[in-house]
RNA sequence: GUGGGUGUAGCUCAGCUGGUAGAGCACUGGGUUGUGGCCUCAGUGGUCGUGGGUUCAAGUCCCAUCAUCCACCCCA
């Protein structure tokens, strides 16, 4: 075969569009009763905006995105997430204008150059939400309780919501250098990974799973302590109102995200199911990232859900719900041909799924055919039909079949399927 | 970028220690000159990922290459 995807990329086939189509209706009628809009941003942006965004020594930006030049030597980036995206069109439209606060939701494909595993592939879709404008626990549990509420609605069990602080820049910086400071004395017993990890993000070797490593990080000093008291009041605050409304949470302090911009709350919800690509949603607080883009300064939170997971787990559990053709018509000989197509074209427009064979085949290979579409009815119309102005229609599933005259047959049929 | 597994019919796979390919499902047709599902019979379909090598002989052994999957890294 000479053209076939590329690595990472893959074709959604139309049995799992039904699944996609689901979970995007299911998460539209959810986000508009919680008073979100959706917002569609561009694919391709300019590099400096996610390099400026996420961060340029993180993984994303550093080694991942799919970043080119244009014919007029613009640096172009096809965006690697959608948080960047839509903080941009915030700015640079003013939606702040007019509302003092923003919910949106996006849903599309995001590009990121790595190897494709599990439940990871080089062009992925994720939906996102994002509220702007609003500093409080509340609105961080109002997107942590839409996420989970997505979930339940669309039917996915046994997922785990962590749940992390990574604390503000008045105390990050304070813990990020005591952290520094211990894991220096220890770098003899770190992993090489880590080793570098200390000096660039030493927060990131909370999450690394090599066993000598766990075992330095027990000790370490832990981001709980560090918090400052309106980071404190702020995270409390919030894991009292999700246990008020009963979400169930684990305080997770070793999740530390990859992308730079988060700050304060941090969450991921997991699965056990998907290997090691365990996350099917994350997100968090990125107050300081509308203000680094150009716009003013104003707090934000998010997240955002892989829906290649999401169909990945549901495809374990029940199939998606598929219509079936209303009507097959059985048309045999040429003199009936072009009134079976008639009929099949005036009943579609009245909204049925009509079916019609056009290779003139046997009686017998048309029936075949109409229960492998599993039309639930099959009108059969051949030289005697034609001769008495009536044709015979075949209930599928109960075999039964009864008469139907020409006249008026697409009333009859509309009225009776 | 690193490591491991797998590449045989449209799909899922079998093929032992080398002797030029098989099953199930699917598809087409017959068993019912105009009636589907079940059953039954037959048929279509493969340069065994690709290129080289060893050999009288390679799907089977060796090398390379590509693809794919899984894992590391990191993330949705």
């Amino acid at each position: 075969m000479e053209f076939t995807t590329l690595k990472g990329f893959k074709d959604i086939l139309p049995e799992e569009s039904a699944r996609w189509q689901e979970i995007e209706t299911n998460a539209r009628a959810l986000f508009s009763t919680f008073g979100y809009r959706e917002i569609k941003t561009p694919v391709l942006e300019k590099t400096a905006l996610f390099s400026r965004g996420i961060g340029r020594e993180t993984d994303i930006v550093s080694k991942e995105m799919y970043s080119f030049e244009d014919i007029k030597g613009r640096g172009l980036t096809m965006r690697p997430e959608a948080t960047a995206s839509v903080v941009r069109a915030y700015i640079q439209h003013r939606l702040y204008r007019n509302y003092p606060i923003q919910k949106l939701y996006a849903m599309g494909p995001m590009f990121r150059h790595e190897r494709p595993q599990k439940g990871r592939f080089r062009q992925f879709h994720q939906i996102n939400v994002e509220l702007f404008g609003d500093p409080g626990p509340q609105s961080d549990a109002e997107i942590i309780i839409l996420a989970m509420y997505f979930f339940e609605m669309i039917g996915l069990r046994d997922l785990t919501l962590h749940l992390n602080s990574l604390g503000c820049p008045d105390c990050r910086p304070d813990f990020k250098e005591k952290l520094k400071r211990y894991l220096a004395e220890r770098t003899s017993s770190l992993c090489a990974d880590c080793q570098k990890r200390a000096q660039l993000n030493p927060l990131r070797v909370f999450d690394c799973k090599v066993e000598t490593c766990k075992s330095v990080v027990q000790n370490a000093p832990a981001i709980p302590a560090f918090l400052c008291r309106d980071c404190r009041d702020h995270f409390g605050s919030l894991k009292a109102t999700l246990d008020a409304l009963n979400i169930p949470f684990e305080v997770n302090d070793r999740l530390v995200r990859g992308l730079d911009y988060y700050n304060r709350t941090t969450f991921e919800i997991q699965t056990e199911h998907l290997g090691a690509q365990n996350a099917v949603a994350g997100g968090g607080r990125y107050d300081g990232l509308v203000k680094t883009l150009g716009g003013p300064d104003h707090p934000a939170i998010g997240f955002a859900v892989g829906i290649e997971r999401v169909v990945a787990l549901l495809e374990a559990s029940k199939p998606a719900e598929l219509r079936k053709p209303d009507l097959f018509i059985a048309a045999l000989g040429e003199n009936v041909s072009l009134p079976a197509f008639q009929w099949m074209t005036a009943l579609r427009k009245q909204g049925l799924w009509v079916e019609l064979d056009y290779g003139g085949k046997s009686l017998k290979s048309q029936m075949k055919k109409a229960n492998r579409l599993d039309a639930q009815n099959v009108l059969i119309v051949g030289d005697d039909e034609a001769a008495a102005k009536k044709a015979v229609l075949r209930d599928m599933n109960t075999g039964e079949q009864i008469d139907v005259g020409f006249n008026n047959l697409v009333s009859t049929l509309k009225d009776m399927l």
